[in-house]
DNA sequence: AAATTACTTTTTAAAGC
DNA sequence: GCTTTAAAAAGTAATTT
């Protein structure tokens, strides 16, 4: 599917060789971030579109290649995570989200908001949680979002405490430590928010 | 806080919700006196300065009143940061040339002083709907993983305002006091126009 | 698990790498 | 771009007690 891209890029200008430059890069997070054709093409629009407004100039390619996948993921609702994208690209994440507001900045992109409740799916995996834990964290979470009390706060802190009250709650036994690290967070945070939803939500 | 300020934004007798409360944070200047400076004389006579030239070519010159951080260049140029106001920026800079003078420094001219930057901190009466406020905001964001509040770019005055859910704030770029307390009333207003605002207490 | 310290964001000048 | 300086906001994080 990039060939038509590359056989676009056989004209050898400077902007076509900078385009089959990120074109193989993203081809290569294709597969380490295993996300599907439509992100992949999203990502390339985005940064053509940096490339025109001479975005790139000065900058890695790399750099905005990976912010311009990052960007394509929250638009699509493609539940990767900074971290995934920095760990997969080898670039610091400070970068990738520096490099991702600018787009953001520039293109007058306007992305939805991480939705906590894909980031519920995402950690009950990765720790092997029920399907019932992962339903009672989803009622949780949809009380919290009720009562603002999402505001401000990391979606992944949000989502990783409320599946560590539904494995309070349906008796999995699971540490904080557990979901902690399927999340991405510290126990710290999970204590925090958790102190956020007793109160609130009188659990 | 340094310098305290209540807006007032009852012109025609409209009372609004809530009075935004306004406390001037940082004020940075930039100034020159025209001449080069010797920094390692600096540092002989004035033990207590940080000059570290092979990890930054600037002399950090501390005063305790107005608590501030000049930095002096050997080309005579400075960069004042710390103070409360716009008068204490300028004040500062013309307490460092003049304990420089008494010192032994030959300086000659008087500092010719620009403020270039000023921080504030800002509290509206109410909470914020930052997830909506992302959406009908034009040049904003709001990124909870990256940082908790909604960067705000105002076009004028042109200064970025950072705006939290519990209704406090920091606004930054403006180069006179007036601007930013035109810049807080202009996003209170906004913000209560598109009913982005929640009053409780 | 509470406290402390420290880092994230934004702005701005300076001289040099 | 980076380096250094100051400052606030609220969140997250790494250490220490």
């Amino acid at each position: 599917r990039l060939r038509t891209w590359d056989s676009r890029s056989q004209v050898h200008e400077p902007v076509d060789r900078n385009f089959r430059q990120a074109f193989s890069e993203l081809d290569r997070l294709k597969d380490k971030l295993a996300v599907g054709d439509a992100v992949i093409e999203k990502a390339a629009y985005v940064y053509r579109k940096a490339l025109e407004k001479g975005l790139v100039r000065g900058r890695s390619i790399s750099a905005l290649v990976a912010a311009a996948l990052y960007a394509a993921c929250r638009d699509t609702e493609t539940p990767r995570t900074l971290k995934d994208i920095a760990n997969a690209s080898n670039i610091k994440k400070k970068d990738v989200a520096r490099c991702y507001r600018l787009l953001i900045r520039e293109l007058d992109l306007k992305m939805p908001v991480v939705d906590p409740v894909k980031c519920v799916a995402r950690i009950a995996s990765k720790a092997g949680l029920s399907e019932k834990t992962k339903r009672k964290a989803l009622e949780i979470l949809k009380k919290a979002e009720e009562g603002k009390i999402s505001a401000g706060k990391d979606p992944m802190g949000l989502a990783a405490a409320a599946l560590y009250v539904a494995c309070v709650m349906n008796g999995e036994n699971k540490t904080q430590k557990d979901v902690a690290e399927a999340a991405g967070v510290t126990e710290v945070t999970i204590r925090n928010r958790y102190k956020g939803l007793k109160t609130h939500l009188k659990l | 806080m340094a310098s305290r300020y209540i807006y007032h934004p009852f012109i025609k007798g409209t009372m609004p919700q809530t009075k935004p409360i306004v406390s001037i944070e940082n004020v940075v200047a930039s100034a020159t006196v025209n001449q080069t400076v010797n920094l390692n004389l600096i540092t002989q006579i004035f033990p207590d300065v940080e000059y570290h030239p092979d990890q930054f070519p600037g002399l950090v010159f501390r005063l305790r009143s107005p608590k501030t951080a000049t930095l002096i260049f050997s080309s005579g140029k400075m960069v004042c940061t710390g103070a409360k106001s716009e008068k204490m920026a300028i004040q500062a800079v013309k307490n460092v040339v003049q304990k420089l003078k008494k010192g032994g420094i030959p300086l000659e001219n008087e500092p010719q002083i620009e403020i270039q930057n000023i921080v504030a901190s800002a509290s509206l009466g109410g909470k914020i709907h930052l997830e909506l406020a992302a959406r009908v905001l034009p040049r904003s964001m709001y990124e909870p993983e990256q940082f908790p509040g909604l960067i705000h770019r105002m076009l004028d005055p042109k200064t970025v305002i950072l705006l939290f859910a519990s209704g406090k704030l920091v606004c930054t770029g403006a180069k006179k006091e007036s601007e930013v307390y035109r810049a807080v009333g202009n996003l209170h207003t906004l913000l209560e126009e598109k009913n982005l605002m929640i009053y409780e207490g």
